[in-house]
DNA sequence: ATTATAAATCGCAATATTACGATATAAAAA
DNA sequence: TTTTTATATCGTAATATTGCGATTTATAAT
């Protein structure tokens, strides 16, 4: 017993759930962030941006790559990751769905 | 070691974090949906929703409360859950901000 | 060819999450 | 008061996540 029952419910909900895990750690969504205002693409910046070490990063990295929110293109001996514009809007746009499926009403049973 | 490096992230990369986690498993989206559906306010309603045993909706129900994002009230035996608005609003925002932090451009590195 | 550098992977320990049955709690109905 | 009903909590087991040092891999520089 224990984890796991995600077969059980909707390809939509795991959808989110998926993104949601990436970014359930504030140091992936300081990743993110990071990659967002385009400080660096660079794998080594983010390492020192961040208070953990390399390895640490680098699986945070592979993480935020196979929900797809990133990519990484070796330069080198580099590796320059990059927000993956497709999947990044799907992903807004599956939380907004979420999120606007609520709509305030005034008969709302607990106030 | 192990676990656990969230004071040396910032308020606001652990507050989305924090809206992300309780988001992150399709059993607590499926619960969201269901009460921004409205279909019903009423615990024992969500527990028929899903695949799972009444204690791990249970846990589940005290998840999102804990992020903020439900709240309870109970009504005799029985407790009406409801999507707390306020905090609804809150983290709908809080993911729009990271994801419209990035701009796309053509001056992207990795393409 | 050797060395230096950057990043990924491995192995491990600590902790967190997921799930459930059993039990506790508390209000409603009998 | 006893019983029923609805939900929460406890205990426990399985699994996942987080984090790091050490090692591996692979390219660049010497």
């Amino acid at each position: 017993m224990g984890a796991g029952k995600h077969e059980e419910f909707s390809v939509k909900h795991n959808r989110i759930s998926k993104y949601a895990k990436a970014l359930a750690h504030p140091a992936r969504v300081a990743i993110l962030q990071f990659l967002s205002k385009k400080k660096s693409c660079m794998c080594g910046d983010i390492v020192e941006e961040l208070p953990l070490s390399q390895s640490t990063v680098s699986q945070h990295l592979k993480e935020l790559k196979e929900a797809g929110l990133i990519k990484g293109e070796t330069e080198g001996v580099k590796v320059c990751y990059c927000i993956n514009e497709k999947e990044w809007k799907a992903a807004q746009l599956c939380f907004n769905t979420l999120f606007n499926n609520y709509k305030e009403t005034l008969e709302n049973c607990c106030l």
